[in-house]
DNA sequence: CAAATAGTTCGATAGTTGTCGAATTATAAA
DNA sequence: TTTATAATTCGACAACTATCGAACTATTTG
């Protein structure tokens, strides 16, 4: 019996298993800077303002590109984050949708 | 290197990670309704609005009792819940503060 | 004390995860 | 077209996790 509820729940037990590792916690944080106070919800990926690539967040990591790039899949399998080739790179930016939908979870 | 940021870092992932199980997130779901609407912060652990036993949880986990055992431990160790023993049953209920931190996390 | 009830601990096991090096694909530059 | 850069995919492996049954501890009740 798979309903609806469970769904919902497997999901958000997905999106916190994202988060339960140091080395995503690091890029979900990271990332969450490239959002300057005050622009959340209005955020344009095409902005430009503080562009991260996915080198660029593998160099503050101490981890091989094949694990970044293991990870940037998790984030992006459960919506946590966004991403788009520019050119040679790839940006990625968080998904401001997500971060509310959890902010309203942990309201008791 | 293991300094304050990366502990704090690792203890968000840990609670993350609690959280990160659906029979985890069941009990955690579950007590949160023991917190009725707007007694959020003065939720009083001897008032007995609607305690949970332990051995309630179980009942609606479709798991063994060693497995629900194993989980409240995990909630217990990161902080989400505490117990305390009353008799033969062992009384579990979400700790506030921890959820408070968590919402602000979530504010970009 | 004996029996019943609630929960924990232990040891085992199947399944999952994080990481890597090597090989591969995609794009840009010379 | 050749070379360089950025990122992904693949296969492997060690470490970790969820679950269980059996045995154990704690508490209450008769």
């Amino acid at each position: 019996m798979s309903n609806n509820q469970n769904i919902q729940l497997e999901r958000l037990a997905d999106i916190f298993k994202a988060l339960s590792n140091p080395n995503r916690l690091k890029i979900y944080l990271r990332l969450s800077t490239c959002c300057r106070p005050g622009t959340v919800g209005i955020y344009d990926k095409n902005m430009d303002v503080d562009t991260m690539f996915i080198g660029d967040l593998g160099k503050e990591l101490a981890v091989g590109k094949p694990t970044v790039s293991h990870h940037i899949k998790e984030l992006r399998r459960v919506g946590i984050i966004q991403t788009e080739r520019r050119g040679q790179n790839i940006a990625c930016w968080i998904d401001p949708d997500i971060i509310d939908q959890l902010r309203a979870f942990f309201v008791l």
